[in-house]
RNA sequence: GGUCCGUUCGUCUAGGGGUUAGGACGCCAGGUUUUCAUCCUGGUAACAGGGGUUCGAUUCCCCUACGGACUACCA
């Protein structure tokens, strides 16, 4: 391969990025630097229509925190630009007659409404109406009409749109990287419209002029676009360029149920569907996001990618640097995949295992902050060395660390039920009066002060440990008893003692 | 309805004419933790169905069923 490989994601700007839209670019991107290529990243807002205000920002933003940022785009003029297609709206129109005039493409100047009316009719005898070989000569076009009746209407700037002219009796062979080869029938394709009455492209035009004129090699999007091949494959071969190598993804389908993964089941289920949280400036509505959820974009990654694809070896865990050398189309699958949350929990959690405390500190420095507490960074890290392996979120350091700075406010009543019985207030009395008189209070000398007291008691250890966990955690679980003790320190210990006598 | 694409444990998947069909998530059990979680060990569980081809098919071919995408002057 001579030329430089140059790869492209073109998210029209609608909304928020779909988690499947995350992997499209992601596969896009490992593809591209695999082969020390290009990741070019195109807005296609060539529908005014449903154009939403800050979308852009958003996918920008997303796929640099998934740490997939393009190398060429808006804001990253590569000599190829614009790339936003509103702002190459004037290029459109020259290829769309270029077309008309090599007799591939043609005038129509049929009105919404009277195609409305075909496809009505053709519904109710149980057809399907298409525009193309078979009717086009019964249509208002310029194919249908004379010359002289398409100036006159051209001369009087009626609508018009410009239509491909598929041809009626050929079979394509087409060829797809992940699907490989197969062979459409051009009897059943329809003339798609290339450009617009409001003198915009189409997608596919706009898509197929961009990617020439960007020099994409290779177009990775997703399966929606499978049938759209044959147009694309035949509108290169019209304008005689060369066409790129295709490859179509698999989609994303629900968790449960039939049908692609909609940001519905995120709502019903629990889980984000979008990398970041996203406002719906419309109704103010939010979605759910990813990174607001807790989640690194290690985990999300690595979970996307394995997601319809894998490398054929029993490694799971990738980091995206090794994902870009392994990564391969041929190995991606042809068939959906189903969405799986509790798998993307345990990237998370396999990932938050490997980050170092220090990180981990300062996470956790700033959740406390945002709550309004401002702990020392010593005794945050403590509470992180103590309880990272029983976290997943950086949240979870607070379900399970408020203990340290609050006292329980509530006692789990199925575990007093269990812990608490009738000696054991007396019991926890003289405990306390033990602790009262210890004077190092560090966790190894507490947990030899409290054995040796409970031996020479001659009682077990549930009998005093488990109280004492109610007294100081409000439930029996939890950490280390003894590190708990030592950090909240003796008042607070004898405090909560107390407490617990008192309430229960 | 039409066109195209697909189908291995519940889920993500490896494999590929002769395998005890492998791994991971989940789930279950045991161990560690005098709690809970983590962790460790083990277990459960799959080639959609029917025809071919073949000595042999989960693997190749065909049909059926099921699933999905598309069927706009949306992308």
């Amino acid at each position: 391969m001579s030329s430089k490989v140059r790869v492209r994601f073109a998210p029209s700007p609608t909304g928020p990025l779909h988690i499947g839209g995350v992997r499209t670019a992601l596969y896009n991107y490992l593809f591209a630097k695999k082969h020390g290529g290009d990741f070019v990243l195109r807005i296609e807002d060539t529908d005014q229509n449903r154009y939403v205000e800050g979308a852009e920002e958003y996918i920008i933003q997303s796929l640099n925190w998934c740490g997939i940022p393009f190398d060429e785009g808006p804001g990253k003029e590569k000599g190829f630009g614009p790339y936003r297609q509103s702002e190459r709206k004037d290029l459109y129109k020259d290829y769309a007659q270029q077309l008309v005039n090599s007799g591939n493409a043609y005038y129509a100047f049929d009105t919404a409404d009277a195609l409305d009316e075909h496809r009505k009719d053709h519904e109710k005898k149980g057809k399907t109406f298409i525009y193309n070989w078979h009717n086009r000569l019964k249509l208002q076009n310029s194919l249908s009409l004379t010359e002289e009746q398409v100036q006159e209407k051209l001369n009087a700037e009626e609508p018009y749109v410009i239509r491909f002219k598929s041809p009626e009796d050929e079979i394509l062979k087409l060829n797809d990287l992940i699907r490989g080869e197969m062979e459409i029938d051009t009897k059943i394709l329809d003339d798609k419209v290339l450009f617009k009455s409001d003198g915009m492209p189409t997608y596919h035009l706009a898509n197929i002029v961009d990617d020439h004129l960007m020099e994409i090699t290779h177009v990775i999007r997703g399966e929606e676009w499978l049938p759209s091949l044959a147009l694309h494959y035949l509108l290169y071969r019209s304008f005689n360029w060369k066409a790129p190598e295709f490859a179509h993804l698999p989609l994303i389908l629900k968790p449960q149920g039939k049908g692609k993964l909609s940001k519905r089941d995120g709502e019903k289920m629990g889980f984000p569907v979008f990398p970041l949280e996203w406002k719906d400036p419309k109704n103010n509505e939010i979605s759910a996001g990813y990174r607001e959820s807790g989640y690194y974009p290690e985990a999300v990654v690595n979970m996307l990618a394995f997601l319809g694809w894998n490398p054929g070896t029993e490694q799971e865990i990738f980091s995206i640097e090794e994902l870009m050398e392994v990564f391969e189309l041929e190995k991606v699958h042809k068939s959906g995949a189903k969405f799986d949350p509790e798998k993307t929990k345990w990237f998370q959690q396999h990932y938050i295992q490997e980050k170092d405390n220090q990180k981990l500190t300062e996470d956790f420095s700033e959740f406390l902050s945002d709550k309004g507490i401002e702990a020392d960074k010593s005794k945050v890290l403590e509470i992180v060395d103590l309880l990272k392996e029983r976290v997943v979120f950086v949240a979870d350091f607070w379900k399970e660390g408020s203990l340290f700075f609050i006292s329980p406010t509530s006692y789990e009543p199925k575990d007093v039920k269990k812990a608490w019985k009738e000696d054991t207030s007396e019991l926890m009395q003289e405990l306390k009066t033990v602790l009262q008189n210890t004077e190092d209070f560090s966790q190894s000398n507490l947990e030899t002060t409290v054995k040796n007291w409970i031996k020479s008691k001659e009682i077990g250890f549930g009998k005093v440990m488990m109280p004492l966990r109610i007294a100081l955690v409000g439930a029996l679980q939890g950490p280390d008893l003894y590190a708990i003790a030592a950090f909240i320190g003796k008042n607070e210990t004898v405090h909560r003692i107390q407490k617990a006598i008192n309430t229960l």
